[in-house]
DNA sequence: AAAATAATAATCGTATACGATTTATAACGT
DNA sequence: ACGTTATAAATCGTATACGATTATTATTTT
C-alpha cells in the first residue's frame, strides 16, 4: 500500500522541481494538455495536484482561466516573509545540532558563497536555511514551511541576485553558526530573524522600485 | 469572472461545514460516490476538494482506500497545538482592538459560559480565538490558521467536553480580555500562549490514557 | 493604420466511463 | 462455531468526453 504511486503526487512534485530549477516564472499559465502529453497522463491527476499546490499558496487558480505562477507582489512578501521567519525561529529554537549538522552548515555556507550563478545561490541559500531548521521534529510546521518556501523561492529568483545581497546574508550566516556552536540557540535565533527582516526590506524595497 | 461558481470550492466549504456541525468523526471515511449524490456534483470536483483538504492536513488519504478523517493521536496533537499557539500569538502581537473588538470578545466569552451543549462549547471557544487573531493583517497566516483549527475541531471535540476545563479555561480569556483593554497586548499574548499550554496539556493527558 | 467586431481555436471545469484495488459476503473446511 | 478461501460488490484513481469560457485570429469598420 505504501509502494502504490499516486500520480497526482508525481504530477506535484514535478511541478515542484520545475519551480527549483527555475523553468516555470511567475506570470507563467501552466498548460493543462501540454503538461498532460509531456508526462503521459491524463489531466485529471494534473488538475487534483494543481488544486493541491494552490491550497499551498503556490500556484494560483483564476476560473476558467487555468493555474497560474502569481506575480510577486508587495502585499505577499510582506505575508510571506513574516511567516517564514517567524516559524524559521520557532524551528530553529526548538532543534539541536550535532557535529554533523554544524559541519552540513558550514558545508553549504561554503557552497553559498563559492557560486555565482544566481538560480544556485538561490537555491544554496535556501538549503542552508532548511538545514538550520530541519532537526525540528513537527511535521505540520515542516511542511508548511516548505510549501512557504516554494513560493517564496520565486521572490528570491528576482530580487537576490547581487553580490551585495549575499555578502551581507553570508556574514549573517556566519554568525548563526557561531552561535549554534556556542550552543546558544537564542542568539543563533535572534541572528536568523534579522536575516530574514534583512531579506525582507531588501525585497521591499525593490517592489517598491517596480 | 469572480461570480463564477466553482464546484470543487463549493464542496470544500461543504465539507468544512460538515466537520463544524459534528457530522464527521475521526475514523470516518468520506464516500465520493454517497457524497456526489447528496451533491448533485460528480466526483471530479469532490476528489479535487478533497485533495486540498488533504493538502491542508484536514483529511487523509490513504492510496485506493479514499479519504478520511484521522484518528486523532498523540504526536499530530503536539505538532498541531505547538504550532496554532504561536500563529495565534503571532497575530495577537500584530493586532489592535478597537471598542467594537473588544465588545465581541467580551459577548463571545459570555456565549461559551452560557451553553453546555459540547458541540456548541467547542465552537464557541474556537470563535473567541477567532476573534483574538482576526485583526491581524496577513491572509497567509489567517488561511494557515484556520486550516488548522479545522484538524485541531477533532481534538476539541473529543477531549473538551467538561466543565473544569471550561471554567479555567475562561479565566484566561477573561485575562486575556482584561489586558486588551490595557491596551498591553504583550501580556495578552502571554497569557493566550499559556492558555494553548493548558488545552494541550489536558488533551495530551488524555491522548496518553488511550 | 488603428480600432472594433466576428469567427475560430484552445482550454477549462465537470461528467462519465472503466480497469484496478479494496471491502463485504458467501461458501467451504476444520 | 470459528477460520479460511473464493466470489461478488463497492469504491478508487485515472482516462476520456463534452459543454462553457477564454484567448487568438481573421475580418470589417473607421
Amino acid at each position: 500500500m505504501p509502494n502504490k504511486v499516486i500520480l497526482r503526487n508525481q504530477v506535484r512534485e514535478h511541478l515542484l522541481k520545475q519551480m527549483q530549477q527555475g523553468a516555470l516564472d511567475p506570470g507563467d499559465r501552466i498548460n493543462l494538455a501540454a503538461l498532460a502529453r509531456i508526462l503521459k497522463v491524463s489531466v485529471t491527476p494534473i488538475r487534483e495536484a494543481l488544486t493541491q499546490l494552490q491550497q499551498s499558496h503556490i500556484v494560483r487558480a483564476i476560473p476558467n482561466c487555468g493555474f497560474i505562477i502569481a506575480e510577486v507582489n508587495h502585499e505577499e512578501a510582506k505575508n510571506l516573509y513574516e511567516l517564514v521567519a517567524h516559524l524559521e525561529v520557532l524551528a530553529l529554537e526548538q532543534s539541536t545540532f550535532d557535529e554533523a549538522a554544524i559541519e552540513a552548515l558550514k558545508k553549504q555556507r561554503t557552497l553559498i558563497a563559492e557560486t555565482d550563478e544566481p538560480l544556485e545561490r538561490v537555491n544554496g541559500y535556501m538549503e542552508f536555511h532548511r538545514l538550520l531548521t530541519a532537526n525540528y521534529n513537527n511535521s505540520v510546521v515542516q511542511q508548511i514551511l516548505k510549501d512557504l518556501k516554494s513560493r517564496v523561492f520565486f521572490y528570491e529568483r528576482e530580487f537576490m541576485s547581487d553580490d551585495s545581497f549575499h555578502y551581507n546574508s553570508n556574514e549573517q550566516h556566519d554568525a548563526i553558526i557561531a552561535a549554534i556552536e556556542e550552543d546558544n540557540l537564542p542568539s543563533a535565533a535572534l541572528v536568523l530573524k534579522m536575516n530574514w527582516i534583512f531579506v525582507q526590506d531588501y525585497i521591499e524595497k525593490q517592489l517598491f522600485i517596480l
